[in-house]
DNA sequence: CGCCTCGTTCCACATCGTGCAACGCCGGTC
DNA sequence: GACCGGCGTTGCACGATGTGGAACGAGGCG
């Protein structure tokens, strides 16, 4: 283990949950001397990775963020979502989102809220389960090998644990054109997602999320054509951009 | 120099503007061996901070991006600010944000868009000057010691860049409860920005930014009370959370 | 006042990062 | 096809660099 790999560890430790911690926490959270997390603090402290509080404790620093955003900036999919998911998400008021695959994970890379007062807020380079959300679906439909399924988490009681159950529902979002989670992964949360393909390849997954009465008030199909719309709309602007 | 140092500075020639490098390009630009950058950017790698392309290539990751977000989920003033920012935002359609102070510097912390096809669109986590923009001026005024202040850089042909001038202006802004950009950093581009006192002291300010032709049309007083209303609004939700 | 814990500094030790060299690979060029 | 240059990667001996125990000063608390 690198020296690298235990300023990560601190990084990471920080970044979770838990807000401010002292050095002594870090220490003993670490199972490292305070000394040697003193040290290792030092340098990430003085470029702004990590602030210090007035009490000294000490947390991560505003400038990951801007380090963050650059990442997203390379994205040209981010970039030719972004109108499109506004549009879609002032036309019906609910949250558009964009996801994409990462190092076998599902990152949301761009999004829209909905004005409602109850409206679905993903937070930007988080990560969504594969097996209980519609993207996932889609990506174990059209991409298998861009993520990873590994054990079937329970999340509500309406997620599906059965792999044979999930393989018949990825069947049907691959005929379909378009995924759904209908509370699969929170209660009360409901998903309809579309592919983004570039290039014959799927690139990331357009999706709206509403809550489950809205869902139903709305309807599949009127919502999963919003969903394909938005998507095939951020596919056409990809293709004007890439070539 | 420490080796977490070296590892940072790898980070942040990434993240900086240029795109995806190769291992070749970063040696050469550190001035290191290929072996060692291979070395140091192992570990960034396993961790998600960096990513490769399908060529090779290194790019800044998107684990940065949730790192950076959990920095300012940790803010308050990001919590207390969303809505007010938001509701403002869509009530004028224009473009409302949120700047604090961090090691020296001014940081966008949150922002609520407008609708208008021509908008300010800032970066989160994305810093401002100090001398040329009015979120800047607040701050001279009422906590000279969060920023600093070095050399005047000029931006555009209205940039202030004798100190007097500028004294008075931050003056004028301490008085007044308002301070102006008036195309002084971006052509064309106009804020408003009002102080948000937390605790007696200049937590953060909030602004206002629209095109030069929309700000004279609304009219300098009408932009000041809604972006001043805004920063109470503000003010008035951390008070509530703070105590 | 004594006791505890914290953050920081110091220093000898050995670990870990270093940089040279070499390997396999790929893309050009003659 | 053979040759070549540049690339990413790995191995290795050397020595710089990170390590962690101890010690110091500073607070907080009973």
């Amino acid at each position: 283990m690198s020296t690298i790999d235990k300023a990560l560890d601190a990084l990471f430790l920080l970044g979770g949950d838990g807000g401010a911690r002292r050095l002594a926490d870090i220490a003993r959270a670490l199972d490292m001397p305070r000394s040697s997390v003193h040290r290792i603090l030092a340098p990430l402290t003085r470029r702004g990775l990590v602030e210090r509080d007035a009490d000294g404790r000490y947390q991560v620093g505003l400038c990951l963020m801007a380090l963050g955003l650059g990442a997203v900036r390379r994205e040209p999919l981010a970039h030719a979502a972004k109108p499109v998911l506004e549009t879609a998400a002032a036309d019906l008021g609910e949250t558009f989102f964009l996801v994409v695959a990462r190092a076998g994970r599902l990152v949301v890379l761009e999004k829209a809220e909905g004005d409602g007062f109850l409206r679905a807020a993903p937070r930007l380079g988080s990560s969504v389960p594969v097996h209980a959300t519609a993207v996932g679906k889609l990506f174990l439909a059209h991409a298998p090998d861009q993520v990873s399924l590994d054990e079937l988490h329970r999340y509500t009681g309406a997620t599906v644990r059965d792999r044979k159950v999930l393989d018949a529902m990825v069947d049907g979002a691959r005929t379909c054109g378009f995924a759904l989670n209908d509370e699969e992964w929170q209660t009360g949360l409901c998903v309809v997602a579309a592919p983004v393909f570039v290039a014959g390849q799927l690139a990331g997954a357009v999706a709206l999320a509403m809550a489950a009465g809205r869902f139903h008030e709305l309807g599949t199909d009127s919502a999963a054509r919003r969903v394909i719309h938005a998507a095939e709309g951020v596919a056409l602007r990809m293709e004007g951009k890439g070539s």
